[in-house]
DNA sequence: GATGTTACTTGCAATTAGCAAGTATGTCGA
DNA sequence: TCGACATACTTGCTAATTGCAAGTAACATC
């Protein structure tokens, strides 16, 4: 994986403007569409695979790796026997809730048709 | 160019989710940094271009391109000899002001030296 | 007519995405 | 204890997208 983490590193990977640094992080087509299920309440792998939009599976294992790599959320075993892992927003993810929601009215406002399948 | 348009094609790209179809139109790494600057009242190519992160040319057309499209800006000469073309938001596109606001916010808050360079 | 400016387009190498299949760990029932 | 099943990934490979560099077009100015 590369090293363009702007929080751990000393320099920026593109520039100091908080916006770019935003986007560096989740700036793509899939991170925060795990960040809204985690909102919607899903918290398992297997969840997070059969949301609607159909996220392949390895680029939803790196995905999380790096929400955890920047303290969106983490990772934490919930039952033994055998072993299952959760992911939770961390206070640090769930302030990404204004970007969603932000999203969301500008979504069901300009295109027709989008409807909200959750709540936050 | 492919044919992904959620609002002018009937189907939606991947779901009918407002976050997902956002996403489909805004969800990469340039796309918001230009509007960004054109919300720090930058109006040309040129100006796009000379901005700090140093956008490659080619996706900035392209991206002004896809802004035009979904109507998020309006290109319009303001001048003749020679002819220039300014980009303008849309009251849709302005609309997008919020989702910005929330990323910087966000950024400034969890992204330490971040800093907002433009007022909005 | 040579040079400069603005606004792009084109070509190509490199990175990333996406699909399908495979692997690891552990459960449960016969 | 062996086979079937479930969850949670990893790997391999192709296709699409990104990003750099260079080229082009239209016009203006010297």
């Amino acid at each position: 994986m590369k090293k363009t983490n702007p929080t751990s590193s000393g320099a920026f990977a593109r520039s100091p403007c908080p916006v770019a640094c935003v986007l560096d992080i989740i700036g793509d087509k899939w991170t925060l569409l795990v960040v809204r299920d985690l909102f919607a309440g899903k918290r398992t792998y297997g969840e997070f695979q059969a949301s609607f939009e159909k996220i392949p599976t390895n680029i939803l294992a790196e995905r999380l790796k790096r929400l955890i790599e920047y303290e969106i959320i983490v990772k934490s075993p919930y039952q033994q026997r055998p072993v299952r892992y959760e992911y939770v927003l961390t206070t640090k993810g769930k302030e990404l809730g204004p970007i969603l929601k932000a999203m969301a009215q500008w979504g069901e406002k300009h295109i027709p048709g989008s409807k909200a399948i959750s709540k936050w």
